[in-house]
DNA sequence: ACCTGAACACCGTTCAAGT
DNA sequence: ACCTGAACACCGTTCAAGT
């Protein structure tokens, strides 16, 4: 048996998460799969925080921008959808995300990404900050939720057997996203969410948060935009 | 001391979670509160599972809906935001929603009365589907990215201190958000999606999953709505 | 009917001791 | 240097036995 290393460690990590799911994995495990006893993992990696914070790394890592040269919409779509793929093939990253800051250098990558991509659709800077922050909580929520099985309790396929007797629009309504796959559920929500963006650059309202506030490139001729950028499809 | 009911664990459970947290709730915990051995919790609830599903029900009964007769997106929000501040007072509740349907007839309750507002507002049943979907998605995003302390990264002020020296635009743009509290960066959000939404139904798109699709009662004079809908102020 | 004691099969983490 | 054995302080859950 070679000597444990960090590479090592996180290969037999990924491993076990995709052999036995995130309940699964135990230190003393993960030494199991590695020969050794579970105190040799505690020389390499300080604690289980850590260990699931390099396991978070190694996937998001994974994630791939599209070239910035495209119009900016399309780009963070494709950005989106991205990170949306690699991070719900793997179901226990959606536990990790509750457990503090494990968002390293790949997802300041992808905010840098969206946030560049916002700027340069004509958002001000503050627009461009809260709507990133929109982005990535729609993106953690629909992990979360799909994961869970009933998010809004209705769109899972399988919530809709439940109790609805007496919620009819619940009733009538729940079959009609049966069709959908997550990626167009998540897709579709993502376009609303960039419709109501870019409407925000073609009728700014009323400056709020004015201090560091930055004038919108496109801001003058972007009147009539939105029609052009707030109906365009989203790809894939 | 009193024998065990439901209701006196349920009880208990919620002191437990508000004096140790989630990872301070056990069944032994739980037991000792009450007086009682582990194993006399048992007769009373299932296991564990059952038990955070009817501490979740607990609080989510605490979610108040405003006076559907309101203006339909004044409802949404104010639903949506009563959601918001009970669900983000119990940070346990976050990590419960990754555990599976738990979203009893309370959430129903929410659904129902998001989905009606919805229709309400001239979108057809699969429109307010989706963004019934997409409004929830966010909602429990926001909770789990807020609990986290660094949702995109750059938002929270804690994140700002990182490693951001080759991401120029994180850097700039990350101070703009220190100044918002976490209910107006929902609100924020929630703006954005509702515009999308809305301007959904000034300009329909190609009829997409044309099953089952109803007729959008104001779809016809609403166009010019958008403006109206789409820079309403949230309330609060 | 309601509860307890004791056990089973696990955890994360530490630390003196071994090679 | 690198690893192991053994322990500490916990878990959720079960079940025969007690009152």
């Amino acid at each position: 048996m070679q000597p444990l290393t960090r590479p090592r460690i996180v290969a037999a990590g990924l491993r076990v998460l995709e052999r036995e799911g995130v309940t699964g994995l135990s230190m003393r495990k993960l030494a199991g799969e590695l020969g050794k006893a579970p105190a040799a993992v505690y020389k390499h990696v300080s604690d289980k925080r850590e260990l699931m914070s390099l396991l978070f790394d190694e996937v998001s890592r994974r994630i791939e921008l599209p070239d910035p040269g495209d119009d900016p919409r399309t780009a963070i779509v494709e950005a989106a959808q991205s990170a949306h793929r690699v991070l719900e093939e793997h179901g226990w990253i959606a536990t990790e995300m509750l457990d503090g800051p494990l968002l390293g250098a790949t997802s300041m990558r992808l905010s840098e990404f969206i946030l560049d991509a916002l700027i340069r659709a004509g958002l001000t800077d503050a627009q461009a900050a809260r709507l990133h922050i929109a982005i990535w909580d729609y993106l953690v929520g629909h992990l979360v939720a799909a994961r869970a099985g009933a998010p809004g309790l209705l769109p899972r396929p399988t919530a809709s057997a439940d109790g609805t007797e007496d919620y009819p629009t619940v009733r009538r309504v729940a079959p009609l996203m049966a069709g959908m796959t997550d990626q167009e559920r998540f897709a579709a929500g993502l376009r609303v969410l960039l419709d109501g963006a870019f409407a925000e650059v073609s009728a700014p309202r009323e400056a709020e948060a004015a201090v560091g506030e930055r004038e919108a490139p496109g801001g003058r001729e972007a009147r009539g935009t939105q029609g052009e950028l707030g109906t365009q499809d989203v790809p894939g």
